[in-house]
DNA sequence: CCTATTTTTGACCAGTTGGTTAAATCATAC
DNA sequence: GTATGATTTAACCAACTGGTCAAAAATAGG
């Protein structure tokens, strides 16, 4: 019953920390908080994760992580680069719109630690080298126009990232605070985004 | 001398809460490490702005304020599009990198109070229906292509804004750590986004 | 110079915070 | 059962935090 005991425990602490690190930031976050939201005792925290930074670098991870999907098989396969566009832009939004709040947590708290951060994303197996390399071989086919790879990379990044960070600005400048039209506008942009990408990209 | 010393205080006050609290956000700063910036007594907080969450409000209107540049005059002028465009691109890229903690210092603190948020914008003055009418205006000329023009606006404001709140990241996964690199190729990004924009709306 | 008002300060406080510790409970193996 | 080690708890603590207050210093007006 050991194993089975401390698996749980532990993963009722990483859960309650990360909805309440999410929710409050690593500095409005309080240790005990987090052990109300896991129904356990402080000091059980500290028995697990010996600082209230160890534990806060542990969830900054876990959802680092999950904030970059398995990019680089899409990248690898043969499929044109329109489909590849397409199917990134949309895993993508749709990742993000279920989980509205991981854009903003990492944009917080990105530069705690850059070090840390780093660490992370050598951790993630990501290879932007590998995503340049495409781009730059379509280019040379002739298939899109000739551009800094990094840039298109970073736009459609932008594209998919920054609306969903930006949620309270948006739904409050354009949509007149109506949370489900900035929701359904959100959907739309699973395709309006790609074509507004390939408009631009692709050659005629 | 009543008012020049008053004024001058205030402006120690507001400068160094600035600083605190684009660093540290609401919630890490300290009202004690306020005052040493300001060199001042951490009682004369207390009589100036009461409590630590008016000077913070004080603060995030302030620089809230500066990120929404005279945009609307641009929007009334007679210009053609592309020159809008451009020179709303550039203007707002420059302005971000001459404060490149604007961005993420308002995301961080976004979500804290949305009825202020909202009265600060309404206090700005910019009417995005008329940015709207614009967009549609040049549409129904055939001069760019029909789409939704608050997804041109969000964009727009997308690849301008993010990459310059996502610099940690951008540095260590796309320019090996070289912030030189990194600043370079921001301010490249003035033409390149323009492009982009344009060859992605324009009607051929 | 004297008085009244405003500005500035040092000392202080109550509540909170991350973290510790010693003892209690639980599970396991013998 | 009981000895052993891991898990959990209640009570506690020192440091810190936003905020207060009475007194001192500066300023302005007469």
């Amino acid at each position: 019953m050991n194993e089975i005991k401390k698996d749980n425990t532990e993963e009722k602490i990483l859960n309650a920390a990360q909805t309440v690190f999410i929710q409050k930031g690593m500095d409005g976050a309080r240790m005990q908080e987090i052990a109300d939201e896991a129904h356990i005792n402080k000091a059980l925290l500290h028995y697990y994760f010996r600082t209230k930074e160890k534990l806060f670098d542990a969830i900054f991870k876990k959802v680092f992580s999950k904030i970059l999907p398995n990019i680089m098989e899409m990248v690898d396969s043969d499929l044109p680069v329109e489909k590849k566009l397409e199917l990134f832009i949309e895993n993508y939004i749709d990742l993000l719109m279920k989980n509205p709040f991981l854009p903003t947590f990492i944009l917080k708290e990105m530069n705690h630690n850059p070090e840390f951060l780093a660490s992370i994303i050598k951790g993630t197996g990501i290879k932007p080298q590998e995503i340049f390399a495409m781009f730059e071989k379509e280019m040379n086919a002739g298939k899109i126009k000739r551009m800094d790879p990094r840039d298109l990379l970073i736009n459609i990044l932008s594209l998919s990232i920054f609306p969903i960070a930006a949620k309270p600005l948006m739904t409050i400048m354009f949509f007149d605070k109506d949370k489900n039209a900035y929701n359904e506008f959100i959907t739309t942009r699973k395709i309006t985004v790609k074509e507004f990408v390939l408009n631009s990209i692709l050659t005629k």
